[in-house]
DNA sequence: CTAGGGTTAG
C-alpha cells in the first residue's frame, strides 16, 4: 500500500496534463493543482496512456463484475508496474472509483478507504461501495459515521444506502442509530421500500424490538421472499416458535413460496423447540421442491435440527448423505452428539474430520471438540487438539483459546489453564470469565479474586457472565464483604435485573450467612424462575430452616410460573433432612413421582438416605438403597455410611464401605468417610490403608480448612497451623479456653482424631482443628458484638461442634460455623442444628 | 446453518 502511494505521488505531474486533454473530472484538477511540480516528463504519448488506461478499465470492470476478483487485482498490479506508460500510474477517476469497488467487494475495506479518501466529491455509488464493505467486514461504527459523513457533505442516500447502514447498525445492535437512520429512511420516502424496509425490520429484530417490524412490514408497498424471511428469521432469533408458524403459513397464503432462506431460517426455531414432526414436515417440502439435495446451508439446517430433537441417527443420515459439507456442518454434527451425551462419538466424528475434513477445520470445530473433551475429562485429546491448534495456527483465535481454558479446567487441570492463561495473546471477557469460574470449580476461589482484580486493572469489563463467574467465589468462601462488593458491582454495571445474577446472589447471601437478605433478592425479582426457587429453598435448608423451605415450596406451587424440577427435590428433601423434618421429606419424596411426574433419579436416593439415616432409621435407609430401582453408585452407599458414622453403627458401616470399595477407584469421595469410620471404629490399620489406596489411585484429601472473613480480607486456616501471623495470641487464647470450657463441663471426644496417637495428643489435634484455629481468630478479631461466621470445607467435627457449644457459654457470644453440610448457629450452648447434622 | 465463559443440590 505504500508502494501504490509512492507510485501515485511520483507521477502525479502527469495527471494534470492527462487531465486537462481528457477533461473527464475536473475535481481531480483540484487534488494535483496543491502538489503539482514541474514536470520532468511531459506526456507526449497522453492520447496512447490513455487509451491504454482505458482498456484497463474496461478490463477490469469485467471482471468485478464477473466477480473474477483475484484476475481484477492482478490488472491493478499490472497497472501499477506498468512502466511503459507511466501515465497509467495516474489516480484516475474513474479507475479509483472501480479500485473501490474492487477492493471493497473483495472485503480489503481498508484498502479500498485508502482509495476512496483521494477521491474529493464521491458520488452515491462510492459512498454505497464503501459502506457496504464496513457493514459487511466492520469496524460496523465505521459505516455509520461515513454514512452520516455522507449526509453532511450534501449526498443524498438512497434505497441502497440505507439497507447497508442498517446492516452494520444491526451488527453493532445500535437500536439508538436505526431508529435515527429509520427516521432519516422515512424523511427520505424510503421507508416502504422493499430493500430498506427490510433491512429494517431485520435490524429492529436483531435489536430486540418486536413491535417496529410488525408495523414496518404491514406498511410494506410489497413484500417479497426476503421479507417474508426477514419476519420469520426475527421471531425465529427470539425462539418464538409459534410466530414463526403463523407467518410460514400466512407467506403461502400470500401467494409467496418459501425459499431455501426461509427454511434455513426456520429451521433453528424449531430445533430449538424439539418440534419434531414440524421438522419433517420442512424436510418433505424441501425434498417436494428440490431444494435441499446440495445446499450445504439447507442440509446442515436439516442435520442441526435432527440433532437438536437428538434424533442423531436421522442427523447422522442427513451428514452422510450430502455432497458437500463445510465447517459448520461437521461443527453441528460433533455438537450434536455433544449435546446428546454421545461424548465418544462426537471425538470419533472429529477425528474423522481430522482425516476427511481438515480443509474445513476451523476454530468452531475445535471449540466444539474441546467441548466433547471437558465433558468427557478426556484431558488427552484436549491436550492433543491443544497441539493441532499451535500447529495448524488456531491458538490466536480467542474462541479456540476460551474452549482450552474451559477445557482444561473442566478436566480438573486448573493450572494448565492458568499457564494457558497467562500466555494468551488477546484475553477478552470470555477468557476472564472462563478462568474465574475455572478457578471457582476447581475450589480455588482466592485464585479467582486474584484473576478478577487483574481482569478490572486491565481493564476488560466483566458481564453479566463474569459475575455470575464470581459471586459463587464470595458463596464459597463466605465473604460478605466481597458478596456485598460484587452485589454493588452488579447495580452499577446495570446486571441487577438479570435472573442468573439473581440467582448467584440468592446463593451468595444464603451461603454468607444472610438468608433474610438472600430473601430479599428472592422477593424483589420480577419473574424468578426454577433455578430461583431452587436456590432460595436449598438456602433456608442450609440454615436448618426446613420449615420456611417448605411453606416456600408451597408458594411455588401457588405461583404456578416456575415449575419445581429434580433439582427442587432434592433441595427440598435435604432441606428436610437438615431440620429433621424425616416424615415431612418421605412425603415429598412420595409426591415427587406421583404429583409433579419427577422422576426419582439417585441424587434423590442419596437426599432419602441422608434424611433416614441422619434421622437414626438405619434399617429404613438400607431397605431403601436395596429396593430402589436404579443402581445404587457409591454416593449412595456413602450417604449410608456417613449416617452409620454418626450413629456409631459400625456393622452396617462396614457393609457400606465394602460395597463402596468394591467400587474401586469411582469411590472418591467416600475415602475420607471410611477411613474416618475406621478411625471411630478404632481400627486404625485399616483407616491407614484405605488412605494407602487412595493416595496410590491419585486421589489427594482435600485437607481440613477453615476461614473467616475479618474486614473483607479471609483468613484461612488448616488444623495445626502456625502460618498465621498471629499464630502466638491465637494458640495463647486456644489453650485459655481449652481450660476454660473444662470448667464449664467438656470433655474431648477423640474418636474424632484421624491419627493413632495416645489420649494427650489426640486431645492436642483436637484442639487445634482448624475450625478452632479460625473461632479462636474470630474472637480475637471481631467486636462483641459483631457476628463470628467460620466457614469449613469439610463437615464440621463431632468434638469440636462439642466444644464450640462451650465456647459460646465461655465468651458470651454466638458462633456461627458453615460447613459442607449446613449453618450451625451456636448460641448459649447449643446448636439450632439440635447435635442433628 | 455451527461455536467460546455462567446460577441451583448432594
Amino acid at each position: 500500500m505504500v508502494a501504490t502511494k509512492t507510485v501515485l505521488s511520483l507521477h502525479r505531474p502527469l495527471v494534470l496534463s492527462t487531465l486537462l486533454t481528457t477533461k473527464r473530472n475536473s475535481t481531480i484538477l483540484l487534488l494535483s493543482t496543491s502538489t503539482a511540480k514541474p514536470t520532468q516528463q511531459l506526456a507526449p504519448n497522453s492520447a496512447a496512456a490513455e487509451a491504454e488506461l482505458a482498456h484497463y478499465i474496461k478490463h477490469l470492470d469485467s471482471c468485478i463484475r464477473s466477480k473474477s476478483y483475484a484476475q481484477a487485482k492482478n490488472i491493478h498490479q499490472q497497472i501499477l508496474a506498468s512502466n511503459a506508460n507511466t501515465a497509467t500510474h495516474i489516480p484516475d477517476p474513474l479507475l479509483l472509483e472501480k479500485l473501490v469497488v474492487l477492493y471493497s467487494q473483495c472485503n480489503e475495506t481498508e484498502h479500498a478507504r485508502e482509495l476512496f479518501d483521494k477521491i474529493p466529491q464521491p458520488n452515491v455509488f462510492l459512498w454505497n461501495a464503501m459502506i457496504r464493505s464496513y457493514s459487511w467486514n466492520g469496524p460496523f461504527d465505521r459505516a455509520v459515521a461515513l454514512f452520516r459523513r455522507m449526509v453532511s457533505r450534501g449526498v443524498a442516500p438512497n434505497k441502497f444506502t440505507f439497507p447497508f447502514v442498517l446492516k452494520a447498525c444491526s451488527a453493532l445492535l445500535s437500536l439508538e442509530d436505526g431508529v435515527e437512520i429509520h427516521d432519516r429512511a422515512r424523511r427520505a420516502g424510503l421507508e416502504s421500500d422493499v430493500f430498506v424496509a427490510t433491512a429494517l425490520i431485520d435490524m429492529y429484530m436483531k435489536c430486540g424490538r418486536l413491535d417496529e417490524p410488525r408495523r414496518v412490514f404491514s406498511t410494506m408497498e410489497r413484500r417479497d421472499v426476503v421479507a417474508w424471511n426477514a419476519m420469520i428469521a426475527g421471531f425465529s432469533l427470539h425462539g418464538l416458535y409459534e410466530e414463526v408458524t403463523r407467518f410460514l403459513l400466512a407467506m403461502q397464503r400470500d401467494g409467496i413460496d418459501p425459499n431455501a432462506s426461509t427454511v434455513v431460517a426456520v429451521l433453528p426455531v424449531v430445533g430449538q423447540h424439539k418440534a419434531l414432526r414440524q421438522g419433517k414436515s420442512i424436510h418433505c417440502f424441501c425434498i417436494r421442491r428440490h431444494i435441499h439435495r446440495d445446499d450445504v446451508l439447507v442440509c446442515t439446517a436439516l442435520l442441526d435440527m435432527y440433532a437438536k430433537c437428538e434424533l442423531l441417527g436421522y442427523a447422522q443420515r442427513t451428514f452422510d448423505s450430502m455432497r458437500f459439507r463445510n465447517e459448520v456442518t461437521w461443527s453441528a454434527m460433533i455438537g450434536g452428539y455433544v449435546l446428546c451425551d454421545e461424548i465418544a462419538k462426537g471425538l470419533e466424528l472429529f477425528e474423522q474430520m481430522v482425516v476427511d475434513g481438515a480443509s474445513n477445520m476451523g476454530s468452531t470445530s475445535l471449540a466444539c471438540a474441546l467441548r466433547a473433551c471437558a465433558r468427557s475429562g478426556n484431558s488427552g485429546r484436549g491436550r492433543w487438539i491443544h497441539c493441532y491448534s499451535v500447529k495448524f495456527g488456531f491458538l490466536t483465535d480467542t474462541t479456540v483459546g476460551n474452549s482450552l481454558l474451559s477445557m482444561y479446567s473442566r478436566v480438573g487441570s486448573i493450572d494448565d489453564a492458568l499457564q494457558f492463561f497467562s500466555e494468551m495473546r488477546t484475553r477478552d471477557t470470555v477468557s476472564y470469565s472462563a478462568v474465574i469460574s475455572g478457578c471457582v470449580q476447581n475450589g480455588n476461589a482466592t485464585e479467582a479474586f486474584s484473576v478478577f482484580r487483574k481482569m478490572q486493572f486491565t481493564g476488560v469489563e466483566p458481564d453479566v457472565a463474569t459475575m455470575v463467574g464470581i459471586l459463587p467465589a464470595c458463596s464459597h468462601l463466605a465473604a460478605l464483604q466481597h458478596g456485598k462488593c460484587s452485589h454493588g458491582s452488579v447495580i452499577v454495571r446495570g446486571f441487577a435485573s438479570d435472573v442468573s445474577v439473581c440467582n448467584s446472589l440468592i446463593d451468595m447471601y444464603a451461603k454468607c450467612g444472610r438468608i433474610e437478605l438472600a430473601r430479599e433478592v428472592f422477593d424483589r425479582m420480577a419473574d424468578p424462575d426454577t433455578v430461583s426457587w431452587n436456590t432460595i429453598i436449598a438456602g433456608y435448608g442450609i440454615h436448618g430452616l426446613g420449615t420456611d423451605a417448605v411453606s416456600l415450596f408451597r408458594t411455588m406451587e401457588d405461583s404456578g410460573s416456575s415449575v419445581p424440577d429434580g433439582i427442587t427435590f432434592v433441595s427440598l428433601i435435604s432441606a428436610c433432612s437438615h431440620s429433621g423434618l424425616v416424615a415431612e421429606g418421605k412425603h415429598w419424596f412420595g409426591a415427587m413421582t406421583r404429583k409433579y411426574n419427577v422422576v426419582p433419579r439417585v441424587e434423590h436416593y442419596i437426599c432419602m438416605v441422608d434424611l433416614l439415616g441422619r434421622g437414626g432409621l438405619l434399617e429404613e435407609a438400607r431397605g431403601l438403597i436395596r429396593n430402589m430401582p436404579l443402581e445404587p453408585d457409591v454416593r449412595v452407599w456413602g450417604a449410608l455410611l456417613g449416617a452409620c458414622r454418626v450413629h456409631k453403627n459400625i456393622e452396617m458401616g462396614e457393609e457400606a464401605s465394602r460395597i463402596i470399595q468394591s467400587a474401586g477407584p469411582e469411590g472418591t469421595g467416600s475415602f475420607v468417610l471410611l477411613s474416618n469410620m475406621y478411625n471411630a471404629a478404632g481400627r486404625f490399620d485399616e483407616a491407614a490403608r484405605v488412605r494407602v489406596v487412595q493416595r496410590e489411585q491419585g486421589f489427594r484429601k482435600s485437607p481440613g480448612c477453615s476461614w473467616v472473613e475479618i474486614g473483607g480480607v479471609v483468613h484461612a486456616f488448616v488444623g495445626g497451623d502456625g502460618s498465621h501471623p498471629e499464630s502466638s495470641s491465637i494458640y495463647e487464647k486456644l489453650e485459655n479456653l481449652s481450660v476454660e470450657i473444662r470448667r464449664l463441663g467438656y470433655r474431648a471426644d477423640t474418636s474424632f482424631v484421624l491419627h493413632d496417637v495416645d489420649e494427650e495428643e489426640k486431645e492436642r489435634a483436637l484442639l487445634y482443628h482448624s475450625e478452632k484455629l479460625a473461632i479462636a481468630f474470630g474472637i480475637l478479631s471481631l467486636g462483641r458484638d459483631v457476628p463470628i461466621l467460620v466457614t469449613k470445607n469439610l463437615r464440621v467435627c463431632g468434638d469440636c461442634h462439642a466444644a464450640i457449644k462451650f465456647i459460646t457459654l465461655a465468651e458470651k457470644r454466638a458462633i456461627t460455623v458453615r460447613d459442607a453440610s449446613r449453618f450451625h448457629h451456636f448460641k448459649d450452648g447449643e446448636c439450632n442444628c439440635g447435635d442433628f447434622w
